[in-house]
DNA sequence: TGGTTTCTGTGCATTATGGGACATTCTGGA
DNA sequence: TCCAGAATGTCCCATAATGCACAGAAACCA
């Protein structure tokens, strides 16, 4: 699904370069563990770069219920949104450790990438969300919640993790709630799910309780079961 | 969900123009109804736009199941995910009617973009094609299948239709089946629900089997069902 | 115009999912 | 070190969704 996008992570290089010129302009802010960074319908068109910590996007449907969008961490640019133009947050960005943020106002950002000719990048890097967005969209119109959890370990292993030869370790901890709130089904049918993939021997918990995932075995399992 | 955006039929405008010049370049190109425009894993960095008729965007599952991802009409530009760099098209494009496209080498659609200052305007518009994918994934995440077929159904008025005071017709047949691989469920369920919002006159059908939807009616009925 | 195919409306078994509930384990803070 | 709150592992059951089947209507093709 998600793919290794070395052209991405040249460009989040770059953005990050093209920030340190920013730097004292815009200082780095603090956001402690459960804050959050903007709320929905808030009127903030700034875009943000992760100094350190994590962040998770976040939408709520009219109900109440949540629905995870994405998890950024150190070196991501996140709340470009803003960029189409759309007034108010679509999504609420909350930090899901302690995390140092800086932050640019979205028409400088704009200005800044121009200068330093990196609005192709930008659009590149923008064109790689769009087709990830379309995978996760494929996905859940297409397969089973426990397809649906297999790909996206396999997504955030991919996004998050550290490789070994045979397994990826996730320096992060997700709950099985988080989870549930990526893939569109409930708390405890993640807990079966992943119980599951215990067993068959196709994902593990580390000593400090990280999860690991065996890529290989997992994407074999995911198209058996298929 | 699908807001009215300005900014985005502006620049759809703009690139028009900027293709205009490129018109001896670039013969369009006749692609008869039920015809592929390109299929996934094919090798084909173009971008298309459409002068006349209708394309859809497919994905398959493993297991053969469509996903719809999107419709495209007369003025639209589609195909532009060969600009994330990614080797081969991750959907299938379908022509739902005779259709006459422009296209362009990809890296020439940069060039010109680019010579003709359109590249922030594409960055908007990519920018909204991830907020709109954004909701659509709420959505699926969220709610169920009779209120997704709502918004979806107001989406693609909004989309695709022409305003009266009190509704949008949609002047493009869309089938059952077409909607149940957009919102994820099953084609006689998608029936069903039609069925009901016809007897509660949220929609209608036209003379000519065109579909009327009543925005504000419906809007208010999927609000009193949430 | 007739015949064929596709699309729609419906019903019904079977299965998957959602929404609780509850005991147990972990974790972080005092 | 102990406690409170969070996260996890499991059940159950009412409900929603899937898969299938079939008849009627409409659209398409020759």
């Amino acid at each position: 699904m998600i793919q290794d996008y070395p052209e991405t992570d040249l460009f989040k290089q770059q953005v990050r370069e093209s920030l340190q010129g920013q730097v004292k302009a815009s200082r780095a802010i603090k956001i402690a563990k459960h804050s959050n960074v903007y709320t929905v319908g808030e009127q903030d068109e700034m875009v943000y770069f992760i100094e350190s910590g994590q962040v998770k996007l976040l939408m709520l449907s009219s109900e109440g219920k949540e629905c995870l969008l994405a998890i950024h961490t150190a070196g991501d640019v996140f709340g470009e949104l803003c960029l189409s133009g759309l007034e108010g947050r679509l999504e609420t960005a909350t930090a899901m450790e302690d995390t140092l943020l800086k932050k640019v106002p979205c028409e400088k950002f704009l200005e800044r990438l121009s200068r330093d000719s990196l609005l192709e990048g930008f659009v590149k890097y923008l064109a790689v969300r769009v087709a990830d967005q379309q995978a996760v969209i494929a996905n859940l119109v297409t397969v089973d919640s426990e397809q649906r959890l297999g790909k996206t370990l396999l997504q955030l292993a991919r996004q998050l993790g550290k490789k070994s030869p045979r397994s990826t370790r996730i320096g992060l901890k997700i709950s099985h709630e988080e989870l549930s709130n990526m893939i569109g089904t409930t708390r405890p049918r993640v807990s079966v799910f992943m119980q599951r993939f215990r067993n068959l021997g196709l994902i593990e918990l580390s000593e400090e309780h990280y999860l690991v995932v065996m890529e290989d075995k997992l994407t074999a399992y995911l198209a058996s079961i298929a």
